[in-house]
DNA sequence: ATACCTTCATTAGACGACTAACTATTAGTG
DNA sequence: CACTAATAGTTAGTCGTCTAATGAAGGTAT
């Protein structure tokens, strides 16, 4: 007697897994990680660069994870930490050449993976799970 | 329309995420994470104990990440490493009776939380998408 | 029976995420 | 203005995941 519900949540988590895990796999050899290419994605499309703190929370990560990202990111020379001259506290995160480079690359292959795994989706039904889930999210954000 | 792809690629991420953390804090009272739950759950529901390569399987880890779940499961009193006595390379994962306890005690409440994030969706349309989604986690799991 | 290959568990090192505690700086309130 | 709040960034420690390399044990083929 499998329950619906149970496999519902069961299909959610190991989708969003697989997923996750395949474009990991697909952008390897371009050496960088979904969550560094995303880091870098939204770096790159704000037209003035942000701080640490506005990057965290367009990533829904916490400040102490996005210290260690910029960290591997400048090490890798992919951004630099610009001080602000108005604000003392604040770096802010810009592309180096090679960072622009490498997002233009790693949005490509992301949107082309994207494409090929929902080609054989019914819009519709697509439309239809998309409305489910973010309604389902803004359920799971409001619980306490 | 790409724009649709898009939004259903971030609201399975953003719902797979905010899921895991709400249970998360939800079970944090109980002092384990939902890794070590689904850790002892399998190795609950199995009729004779697995060993650590089996539930590496069955979870869809890697077994150097069941070394260190065991290992911790083991410095908190939950399972214990039996060596098999056929086999001299393997080692069994046996729950302990806190370990049993404690699975008892995760299993309702996470399928109460279940239960409650998915009250108000239709029937339906939840088994819409979770065919969707199986469909779509299969189409991902059978790309090289 | 020896040489080779596979499997099981482990270790080491890296990435990405978290919380908690800290420093420095800024902003707000009396 | 001075005291207090809040904010930005950092460090330290933990969890969960991965890959790569290793040692021990079991199978297989010649």
């Amino acid at each position: 007697m499998t329950d619906l519900e149970e496999r519902f949540s069961g299909a959610l988590h190991n989708t969003s897994r697989a997923w996750r895990q395949a474009l990991d796999r697909r952008l390897k050899y371009l050496g960088v990680s979904q969550a560094s290419w995303m880091t870098i994605a939204v770096a790159a499309k704000s037209p003035s660069p942000l701080s640490q703190s506005e990057l965290a929370d367009r990533l829904a990560v916490e400040g102490a994870t996005m210290v260690a990202m910029v960290d591997r990111l400048v090490k890798a020379g992919l951004v630099v930490r610009e001080p602000s001259t108005t604000d003392r506290r604040v770096k802010r995160v810009v592309l180096t050449q090679a960072g622009n480079h490498l997002y233009e690359k790693v949005r490509a292959e992301a949107a082309a993976f994207r494409k090929e795994l929902l080609a054989q989706m019914e819009p519709k039904k697509l439309l239809a799970a998309t409305e489910l889930l973010e309604g389902l999210q803004s359920i799971i954000e409001s619980v306490p």
